[in-house]
DNA sequence: AACCTAATCACTA
DNA sequence: TAGTGATTAGGTT
């Protein structure tokens, strides 16, 4: 039988992969998607929404697959994206203008 | 190049 | 059961 990667939740998955990215690296939704066998990228994000109710996940690690910082907190560019930006920004990743350098930055599994 | 639409999967109430 | 949601890709203008 197929090994159905399907053990947990997805969002267990999510959470999962987030503490497995290094600092100063970020990730997309496509990314984590495809590492879990699963084409619903907004999945991926309402896990992280969800997330198990600890801001234990660095889920402003997580932007979208061009390049943008996405959403944070569940807010689409909003204030709080700013906060992501920062924070990514002090981690060592270089931000362009709301842009991330994913061809530098993108974390590989 | 930029913008818009449609499709997709998982989780919650 | 039905609806929403941190997206993505492609096509058109």
């Amino acid at each position: 039988m197929k090994t159905n990667p399907k053990m947990s939740s997805l969002a267990e998955q999510v959470h999962s992969l987030c503490q497995n990215i290094p600092k100063g690296k970020v990730t997309t939704y496509k990314n984590i998607g495809e590492a879990l066998g699963v084409r619903s990228y907004r999945a991926i994000g309402q896990a992280l929404r969800r997330s198990p109710g600890m801001p234990f996940v660095p889920c402003h690690r997580v932007i979208c697959s061009n390049g943008s910082l996405g959403g944070f907190k569940g807010k689409l560019g909003g204030k709080e994206i700013g906060e992501k930006r920062r924070l990514l920004e002090k981690e060592g990743v270089r931000i362009n203008e709301s842009k991330v350098d994913l061809p530098k930055y993108k974390w590989r599994f």
